[in-house]
DNA sequence: CCTACCGATCGGTAGG
DNA sequence: CCTACCGATCGGTAGG
């Protein structure tokens, strides 16, 4: 079934309950569906974790972590906001791919965490959206990108595209995560004309 | 609370169905939680509509006919590619505008169906992307767009845009429907770049 | 459109 | 990690 790795018991039903959220969506998947997958009595998972909601937790906090982490190493870059846009893309790309079953619960499911979390994590992903914004925007005031942009829409069309992506992403048939980033960035910088 | 209009009554309990389950997702939205909003007794909505699912099923099916007859409009017009993308993601951001409740249902909340329906919504939705897949094709066959784009990439990166959209369009701040489809074809056929 | 109610299932706990 | 179980809530029906 599933390889046990190096995973605690905790990161094992953190990862299946990834993929069960995933598949059901968070709402509609049971703790005895998650149990069941792993093998053990649903009132068994709660040696290991405290809630049904901490999980979602887990992988929505520490999903938006690695995508910080990722981005804090393009911005301080001496290189041109095409070349950070560029890079920022291929580094999002990355991380998804590293755990498609994590990011698509990051992106579809995080609605259903509860107040603080919400918040928070809401927070979170509008100050991560606001770092690519201030690329773009640095890419129009260095007359990189047209002036004319609507500069909200050129960045939640680039969210979109990046955020849908584990819903159709699949490893063995798509093209490796960075060069799947460098096609994305190419045809928002360059668009489709010839 | 919400205008009467011309509706059924059958058909407010789907417009406001449509919003509930836009905002808590399908799964966690209950009955009692519409019934509620509706002013009425959970068990009183059953004399207009048969069960939950088929709501969903009316949310997902209309706006998939509503899309389909949108781009049979254009599809058929003797006008280059570019211009036939143009207007068939203009045509579809319109489409979405006019209800975008039940427009976020549709993007998020179908794979909720029970079969066959989710199979029969699937290959709706399937043949819509490759309608618009086409149209990207006789770009490229036709030297309007480059030889070397990905185009699965490409139409999932339309798509993505396309439907993300009602999560974060508001009729109020935002430019009108029409306009917001002609600078996403610009970003999408230019690009960003100067 | 209501009251009254059904069986099923939910997340979670007690105690071992 | 299990058995046994809890109260709450779910979609839906019967009968008026």
């Amino acid at each position: 079934m599933d390889e046990n790795l190096n995973l605690t018991k905790k990161e094992q039903v953190i990862r299946v309950a990834a993929n069960l959220f995933r598949e059901k969506g968070y709402a509609a998947a049971s703790m005895r569906d998650l149990a069941q997958k792993l093998g053990i009595e649903a009132a068994s998972l709660y040696s290991h974790i405290k809630s049904k909601e901490e999980i979602l937790q887990s992988l929505c906090f520490d999903m938006a972590a690695e995508f910080r982490k990722a981005l804090e190493n393009v911005e301080n870059q001496k290189i041109s906001a095409s070349e950070k846009l560029r890079i920022g893309i291929i580094e999002h790309i990355n991380v998804m791919a590293k755990d498609l079953p994590s990011s698509a619960v990051f992106m579809n499911e995080h609605r259903h965490l509860s107040r603080p979390f919400l918040n928070e994590f809401l927070l979170l992903q509008i100050n991560y959206i606001n770092r690519f914004k201030k690329i773009i925007e640095e890419g129009i005031s260095k007359g990189e990108f047209k002036m004319n942009i609507d500069k909200k829409l050129a960045v939640m069309t680039l969210f979109s595209s990046l955020n849908w992506m584990p819903l159709w992403y699949d490893d063995k048939t798509n093209a490796v995560p960075t060069d799947l980033g460098e096609q994305l960035a190419d045809i928002l910088i360059n668009g489709l004309k010839q």
